[in-house]
DNA sequence: GTCTATACTCTGATAGAC
DNA sequence: GTCTATCAGAGTATAGAC
């Protein structure tokens, strides 16, 4: 894909730039249309070129559809992945955890409804992206990142100072109170009459709301 | 749509039989492929039809769409709602919420993740459609539900027995936690190394953990 | 590398017989 | 009400000039 000559680089870095103009576009289109719903037209329009040029960079839709999944995972998650892994106390990884999360999110609210259709309507790609998030490593960081938080939770609870909980039941709780809101947003403005500036204030009130609902929940 | 003649009605019967095999198929179609995904062929094959009925008992493809959306929505909430406005305890209001929507759930798994991506895809469908969703009562049911909470919680409050929290922040809450891991099945499979057995004890153990986590986040 | 033009497939929708 | 046959349009993908 990329050129193997050695030029000075001003086509090269032309060609890089076009690519990742491409990139982009389809990551807007395919955010906001679905990648079903999206079209090769709007994304050749979007990144101002033609349509014949994604077919030069990427062979198909399909494969930039992949691409963009993938990239927008990557996105997500490493960050993530190595907070939860670090060696700070549990309180402070969950506060960290909510504020990086919500400031993600509400930077870019389609993410979480993208992510999830995609991962539903393309469930076998997901394995082998999740092996890849953070290098090449053989063992896979998600284990680790497992067991470390494991460790913490019951070196805590002997302690009595952590209430009992499985390190599964304690991430999949934090990323659901964290994503969700944003993927059922149009029921939540609905339900609770939220215009735009109403749900970024719900938001707002999480950040301080959601750590503190969270952790009282581990409060011995 | 139906017949208004009074004829005896086998006709009128059969007529209804196949509106709704067209409904039921069109209902697993879109719910595994998503709506922009879903072909109408695919969906006449698995009612034993011909494309030209669905056109003939809904106009367009859209339609179609939309009567399984609102169809799937009205299949969810209003039984959560009418949970929530009950005059039961919070404490038993969570236990049953938890209980209800994990069952309904792991029924039909695919209503989450196709839920998110229709309401995001088509925002305009929601507001009407919440507005309906217990009858056609001008206040809404909604706004009530969240009041009768708000009571419940400012009382429990008041008597120390209950830790403060916005009634919506509750409700956020209870159906991030319930929902959530349903929609992101496939990334929590793959990153927790989980099969199909295995996200299904996940779940189980998740019927008692849940409530035990949300009612101690809430206990003073 | 980038464009124009076009081929080909698929899909939603309609016409009309029964 | 239900079917067969068919259309018009849109969509992805490719060929070939520059």
């Amino acid at each position: 894909m990329a050129k193997t000559t050695t030029r000075r680089s001003t086509a090269a870095d032309r060609d890089r730039d076009t690519e990742q103009r491409i990139l982009d576009a389809a990551h807007a289109v395919f955010l906001r249309r679905g990648t079903a719903g999206a079209r090769t037209q709007e994304i050749a329009d979007e990144a101002g070129v033609n349509k014949a040029l994604l077919h030069y960079y990427f062979r198909s839709k399909d494969r930039l559809a992949e691409a963009v999944f993938a990239r927008t995972m990557r996105g997500l998650f490493p960050p993530l992945l190595a907070l939860l892994g670090s060696d700070l106390e549990i309180e402070e990884k969950v506060r960290r955890f909510v504020a990086f999360e919500l400031d993600a999110l509400a930077k870019n609210p389609y993410v979480p409804a993208y992510l999830i259709a995609e991962m539903n309507q393309h469930p076998d790609r997901v394995p082998q992206l999740v092996k890849s998030l953070t290098g090449l490593e053989i063992a896979g960081v998600v284990p680790k990142v497992r067991a470390v938080l494991q460790k913490q939770i019951d070196t805590r609870m002997k302690a009595r100072t952590l209430r009992p909980i499985a390190a599964e039941q304690f991430v999949v709780n934090l990323i659901s109170l964290c994503i969700f809101p944003f993927a059922a947003r149009p029921l939540l403005c609905a339900a609770l009459q939220l215009d735009a500036k109403g749900f970024q204030k719900l938001i707002e009130d999480r950040k301080t709301a959601l750590p503190r609902f969270f952790l009282d929940a581990l409060r011995p």
